[in-house]
DNA sequence: AAGGCCACCTGCTTGC
DNA sequence: TGCAAGCAGGTGGCCT
């Protein structure tokens, strides 16, 4: 499912819902979707429990809720470290509404508290909230992770200012929405690279954020095929690529955030709205919309890529 | 040692 | 109808 703008939109919905909480209880449902954490479900839980969710951040497609002792204490150490994999969502319900068994594909459940706000009175008071990590395929993992200074120096992501970072996320680059990306130099690194573009796109130490969905949409935007030799493009076409992916991606955040309802956290990139403005992927056999000529399918790399055989030819 | 392949896991769709 | 093969939005690790 998720690519940068269906994990964005997750995060925002996280940092509307979650920040401030604190961990009550932990539910790990499916041992395999822990698989990176160092000493498995008991260490989960011994870093999470009675722990607070201060910020909700992400680069590329990772997410990071870091973890303070107290609401409002020093810069934390440590961070819940999410990646959605293929298939995953987060669920944020009122506790209330939770009457229910969770569902089949719930792997980890999170009990979350109050949002604690000194002098509230308790009638005042959020109720509590279960945060559901669902996955039917399990290629996404959740684990808590120490925190580690960036590379650069500059801030981790979005949705933080502290240059930390968590460990295993080190080596990702940064995305594309990033303010702090540096794109004169990943068109060089690009540039240096001797592979086609399409897997440079993919490269998430690269570059990061983009999967199979906006790296076709990307190309077909910027007349690109997906085998063009990385080393023989220009500069001026490197730039149309990268700004057609940002802007795909720009797009579909857009109309992913306008899905959303208070309460549900969701996750729905190719059954949402943006599936309708996709131009090449998934449309093999529908008209190219720039020329009018089918859309083929081609095997590549494991996966597929889309492509306008007018449009987008190797030169 | 950069580049590329494949396993990891589940469930739905397609074709014989 | 039944069963096998194909397909799905990701990525770490291992091979060359």
């Amino acid at each position: 499912m998720p690519e940068l703008p269906e994990v964005e939109t997750v995060r925002e919905g996280l940092e509307r819902l979650v920040l401030g909480r604190a961990v009550l209880d932990v539910s790990v449902r499916r041992e395999y979707s822990i698989r990176r954490q160092p000493g498995g479900a008991d260490a989960l839980e011994s870093a999470l429990l009675g722990r607070t969710l201060s910020a909700a951040a992400r680069r590329g497609k990772f997410l990071w809720l870091p973890i303070a002792d107290e609401a409002g204490q020093d810069t934390p150490d440590s961070a819940l470290l999410i990646h959605l994999g293929m298939s995953g969502q987060l669920r944020v319900t009122e506790i209330d509404e939770v009457a229910r068994e969770p569902g089949d594909h719930v792997r980890v459940r999170l009990t979350l508290g109050v949002a604690a706000v000194v002098g509230e009175r308790p009638e005042d008071l959020d109720p509590a909230l279960i945060l559901d990590f669902v996955d039917q395929r399990t290629f996404g993992h959740l684990s808590v992770a120490r925190l580690i200074p960036t590379a650069d120096g500059l801030a981790g992501g979005r949705g933080t200012t502290d240059p930390l970072i968590p460990e295993p996320v080190a080596h990702i680059a940064r995305d594309l929405l990033d303010p702090d990306l540096d794109l004169p130099a990943l068109i060089q690194r690009i540039q240096r690279r001797r592979t086609g573009v399409k897997r440079a796109l993919l490269d998430q130490r690269l570059v990061s954020g983009i999967g199979n969905i906006y790296a076709d949409e990307a190309l077909w935007r910027a007349e690109l095929h997906y085998a063009a030799a990385t080393d023989r493009l220009t500069t001026a076409r490197l730039e149309g690529l990268l700004t057609a992916a940002q802007d795909v991606m720009t797009e579909a955040l857009h109309a992913g955030g306008t899905s959303f309802d208070a309460l549900y956290v969701n996750v729905n990139g190719s059954s949402g709205y943006f599936s309708r403005s996709l131009a090449v992927y998934g449309q093999h056999g529908l008209p190219c919309p720039r020329c009018g000529t089918p859309i083929v399918r081609e095997p590549f790399a494991n996966r597929s890529s889309h492509f306008c055989p007018v449009c987008q030819r190797i030169r």
